[in-house]
DNA sequence: CGCCAAGTTGAGGCGCTTCAAGGTCAGTGG
DNA sequence: CCACTGACCTTGAAGCGCCTCAACTTGGCG
């Protein structure tokens, strides 16, 4: 009885809140009935529903007001949200996608249109938690063999997931650290900014990686921005459990040594390159990272932007795009619309200074 | 009777030899008798004395080799060394002294320049033994109060303590990592090097700093050279006893992380600033932060070659010349022989790029 | 003094940035 | 459907910051 899916219906016309329960209640789910936002966005938080069906329309506190609020708790953030409403209009379906929701009703649906959407999203959710479970397995890499930690199911149950649109900011330059994020799909890159607005990246992660480590472990407040390549979403480890885990195992503290050491060794290979390496050479260089990095090994495809590369090696974007063209009239690479293909890893290596 | 001071006389003329111990034995020394140099080399490890006398011309193993090969043994390689010689050539007299032997005597001599020389050593000696305690007091901060640990204690008896000349190179890049050094006295420059030949400051250690921390705990090999700026003592902590203490006690790894991570940080600001800063920008922040870390607050002297300078901030030397003449032009600094003086920090910091 | 290493100064030129203009592609609206 | 817009990439031309090479000066040291 306990573990029936909860529903919620946020909705203030109360034939239409309660006509749907009964729907909802027949196909045996468990429902709950709000009928204002402000009353919604209580029972959200304390009962924590498995999916949300909300008005646009209401008095005290519309839908967009819902949604944004629930959005900006950790615990609601990741809820599926579905929109119910009589108006039809485009703009209003496109402001409610924009802002984070998961689907849209136009009323009047009929019986079967509401239990395929809430069903789609519960199916959708159930995917997303796998992959959040893939991802916090392979936190276990870094905490060494304690599956099942209490902090990390703890920090399971907590689900301090949290997704981000493509160029969403994460944290700023400044701000304080709350904790480490592990990318759990997407992609995120740091990077600084000088006073005339140009930017060196310092980082891009992919899933299953961790941003903002460093900052953790100084204690300092982050001295770079963290930023969604792409739609992204994300688990935050708080700062708290990871001290908390580094004082009680040495085994952990040694995995967290062994990356920073790691990391101010390559940081300080990319110093060396930047000084007196050519463009052209750090071009090369970066390209086969990359590839060492994400790539398959024999067929090596790398998507990304020009102006990420510009700000991984400190080059202009204008240059960034000449030595790409002429890679390619060497034949060390060639390019299908924005994607790169490395065809000649060795020649790449070999590239004079 | 066991703590009497331990005196080693290598010699293969009998008569000398037992004379002089004479001497020394009534003036309250113990010693120890070697009748060639290869005797001498094995009593030496052994008997670990406090002061080696040792005559130049020997059969089986002469003095210099003697000196080489107690060089060599960590144990013995700080010991102080007085030459005993009928030689009075200067030439011999030089190659001694550069070998790294701390006196020289030429036979025949009174007994007062005999005790005098050992007196002279043995205090010579003492206050170096005070600097060094004085560094491994320091270290505690690393391993945070834990004053008189029994590992620390080890290390200062085993004495592992090193001189180098300067130029001289302490770990080769690509060098299995054995331990970190702590630096006594003088001073340390890490770099890397480019094919060409060209070098990248990676950092500069003066007292009381360590240098390799990153390759030690990374668990690779060296990726850097370390070299000595100066003649610079040095006290190896093997890896083993850093590792030991590392899994036992969290709250040094906590400190070694904290360590690393603010290198990560810095090497991030160092990259930045290299990709985008002007050089008159770089060497500005560099002098600045030069000041910071050894200078005193109000009058601030560093005493740093071009090269160096060039080096930390990927400059050519020329260059640096160039761009410390336009500031002393622009009464921001000013230079008393190669020393250098900041007279501005505010216009310094304020260095449009 | 005479040597060598380190620092300075000058002239020339290359490698890169900058500015500017045009091209391409996906998304959007009429 | 096509034109429009904006983000991104490409290409060209111009300029200059810094490196390189080479000659000279200085300073430390036997």
């Amino acid at each position: 009885m306990e573990n029936k899916t909860k529903i919620l219906v946020i909705e203030d016309n109360n034939d239409i809140r309660e006509s749907t329960c009964e729907i909802l209640e027949l196909a045996g789910y468990n429902t709950f009935q709000a009928k204002n936002g402000k009353i919604g966005v209580e029972m959200a938080l304390t009962e924590l529903p498995d999916v949300i069906l909300c008005d646009i329309s209401m008095p005290e506190l519309d839908g967009f007001g819902v949604l944004n609020m629930l959005s900006k708790q950790p615990s609601t953030s990741g809820l599926p949200f579905i929109f119910l409403t009589a108006k039809t209009e485009r703009t209003d379906m496109r402001r409610g996608m924009e802002m984070g929701a998961d689907d849209y009703l136009t009323k009047p649906f009929n019986e079967n249109e509401l239990l395929n959407a809430i069903d789609c999203r519960l199916k959708k959710r159930d995917q997303q938690r796998l992959i959040v479970n893939d991802a916090l397995n392979h936190m276990e890499t870094l905490f060494k063999g304690r599956k099942g930690l209490e902090e990390l199911e703890k920090l399971s149950k907590e689900r301090k997931v949290r997704s981000v649109k493509r160029k969403q900011v994460i944290y700023y330059e400044g701000d304080s650290v709350a904790g480490i994020y592990l990318v759990v799909s997407g992609s995120v890159k740091t990077f600084k900014m000088t006073e005339d607005g140009r930017e060196l990246l310092t980082g891009i992660y992919g899933a299953n990686e961790y941003c903002g480590v460093a900052a953790l472990l100084s204690g300092e407040n982050y001295r770079e921005t963290a930023e969604a390549n792409e739609d992204t979403t994300l688990c935050m480890v708080p700062k708290d459990m990871i001290e908390e885990l580094i004082g009680k195992y040495p085994d952990v503290a040694a995995n967290f040594i062994k990356l920073l050491a790691n990391n101010v060794l390559d940081k300080e290979e990319q110093l060396m390159q930047l000084a007196y390496h050519s463009v052209r050479k750090r071009m090369a260089d970066l390209l086969l990272s990359l590839k060492e990095k994400c790539g398959s090994p024999d067929l090596s495809i790398l998507n990304i932007s020009r102006s990420n590369l510009a700000g991984m090696t400190g080059i202009a974007t204008e240059t960034v795009s000449r030595i790409l063209g002429d890679f390619k009239d060497c034949g060390l690479i060639s390019r299908i619309g924005n994607q790169i293909i490395i065809l000649n890893s060795d020649k790449l290596e070999k590239i004079k200074n």
